[in-house]
DNA sequence: GATTCTCCTTGAACCGTTTTAAGTAGTTGG
DNA sequence: CCAACTACTTAAAACGGTTCAAGGAGAATC
């Protein structure tokens, strides 16, 4: 494959004339500055970009790291970062971590070996180890759907604690005092965030009326595992006519279990998603959702990024928060005297 | 940040023995080892990705382009190339264009300064110069759900032609006799294939029993752009009593414009889809479709072009086909006397 | 004790760029 | 005709690794 070199001999010029040939063609004579690009094209030549950064020191490169690219809200988040890297001329590197802090911590280090200019991530644990020692490493970071506890880093996140309480809120208007939590793991930050906006909605409401929570976690926040969960449990024990789910892929599952069962949603129980990913609209039974701006949480945060890449100097991190919204469907309706049995243990 | 220079002068080797201990460590003294190891691990010291592969001509890189990754098609397929390059080692840049032959144009110039080792590229039009120019500069290439037509290269498809046909004799079984196709532009491949694989089909019908088609192409291959079109040329024009779509999203896009006119799927028509896109089996009206395993195309598709990396000269060219599937769901049933009148310019 | 081996370690060249100081024409002014 | 500019162009030094021929220090052999 054609260097600068063979391109310079070619030409007649030296390899600096070249160089500055793509990079600074202002300083050439028009006449040199034709006669090189002549060759380059002819050539079909491409400026190796390992030496380019080795030798400037930048790469515009940045990596997104998320827990589940199959999930449309992060597939909608990397499409945000991708046309927003696109636009400033930067490439994306994608790294999906299954959820898994180990992957995540391989990630980082791949990453920082690439010397990436930066890193959009949405980390999977509140605290990471790997994520701490890219930041001291001077490595630029930034936060997505999750504000920057203690890093310096900018942050694009949602209002989750808010995001929590609406769905409670909407539930609990609609009558339901039996409420089932189907959540992830209690350390992903997002779950805490809205289970803590929760709790904070129930002590608001009048002791008479406020509802019961009872709280499941999955292991991970997927459809399928929503579903055999819920195959598992239903028709045992607690009962429950409304559900909040950590996602609308996990509300996804749950419906579909229940239809198996017979159980009819939203008139034996109400289920309120998550995310509002476009098919929430298109589902069985169109989904309750708390609706977040994914594409443009992805689009800012590589933005953020980009412009500290850009002006590392000027540069002042910013933490810039969405509002999630309520998008009211037809999974939720006012509770009767239907509920819905599930073995809690 | 710490470079192999400054870990060698911590550790009182030269920077020689510090490349070894990293890339060859049977090489060393036990003792040398541990000790240069140590200083690594002190100073949190990464490799230079660029000078690496500067030197050694390799980084391990490869590029990922898709024309949609919003959707699940795609997605699942960059999930098994992630996985399957996480699993060698290898990390994947993602190229999403948009279906625009220019923005792949751009990212493969991108692909191919940045020496990757090998692209995976689904491409949007059958004949791309710029795809022609990067196979020419002798960059590895692997077609991803298309037939490596010309090219020196890999490639992982699915029988096409064999799905059009499914989907076709499927709504023909159930006695549809106007059937619309609902799909993207000719020139994409996929899309070419499928309706070559139907008027096959066709041929072997009897006249008597052979549905009438039309064909109504899309711009974009996105529920959205099928809402709209299904909107505005409802209750005009030739009647149908049978769709087949480009792929699911396209399928959900026409069905939720039928239910705003409250044309019921399959009472009033029938909607097969293409891909089996998870949602596919949530859907507001299950969807029957053409299942593509999506997954296994991106794995198979990045083992294919790792292999070639790890052993250039044994590599011969391979085509993997994989089958489709019929899927059977709720959106199909046979004909009645109702139909649903399309307005077709 | 000298010689040969073995096992490690070292030094230097090189990968393909960018960058900057220095060099070379050609032009202008005195 | 020389000096002082101006406008380009060039040569060489990085950048941070990998690789390999060559060197050095012990151990084994005679």
């Amino acid at each position: 494959m054609a260097s600068i070199r063979d391109v310079a001999k070619e030409a007649g010029v030296s390899l600096g004339t070249v160089s500055n040939a793509i990079n600074r063609p202002e300083v050439l004579a028009p006449r040199t500055l034709r006669k090189v690009q002549k060759i380059i094209d002819e050539m079909g030549f491409v400026p190796n970009a390992s030496a380019r950064n080795l030798r400037a020191g930048r790469n515009r490169v940045i990596g997104l790291v998320v827990p589940d690219i199959s999930n449309p809200f992060f597939t909608d988040i990397a499409k945000g970062v991708n046309d927003a890297a696109f636009a400033a001329k930067y490439i994306v590197i994608l790294c999906n971590t299954d959820e898994s802090t180990e992957k995540e911590s391989q990630y980082l280090d791949v990453l920082s070996g690439q010397k990436v200019e930066g890193i959009l991530i949405t980390p999977t644990r509140d605290t990471n180890r790997a994520l701490m020692s890219v930041a001291e490493k001077g490595i630029r970071l930034a936060l997505v759907d999750r504000p920057a506890l203690g890093l310096q880093a900018c942050s694009v996140a949602v209002n989750d604690s808010y995001g929590g309480s609406m769905a409670l809120l909407h539930l609990q208007e609609l009558g339901h005092r039996s409420i089932l939590l189907l959540t992830g793991r209690e350390d992903i930050p997002q779950v805490a965030d809205r289970n803590s906006g929760i709790r904070e909605a129930l002590k608001k409401i009048p002791a008479i009326d406020r509802p019961q929570i009872t709280e499941l976690r999955l292991d991970s926040m997927s459809a399928l595992s929503a579903y055999k969960v819920i195959k598992e449990r239903i028709d045992f024990g607690i009962d429950f006519t409304g559900i909040i789910c950590g996602n609308d892929l996990i509300a996804l599952g749950a419906i579909r279990a229940f239809r198996e069962n017979n159980i009819l949603v939203p008139e034996d129980i109400s289920v309120v998603g998550y995310d509002d990913i476009d098919f929430a609209q298109s589902a069985s039974v169109p989904l309750t959702s708390i609706s977040q701006p994914a594409y443009e949480l992805g689009y800012a945060a590589a933005e953020l990024i980009i412009s500290e890449c850009e002006n590392p100097e000027r540069h002042v991190h910013q933490r810039i928060e969405f509002q999630p919204r309520l998008i009211i469907r037809s999974s939720t309706a006012p509770t009767k005297s239907h509920r819905v049995t599930l073995k809690i243990s």
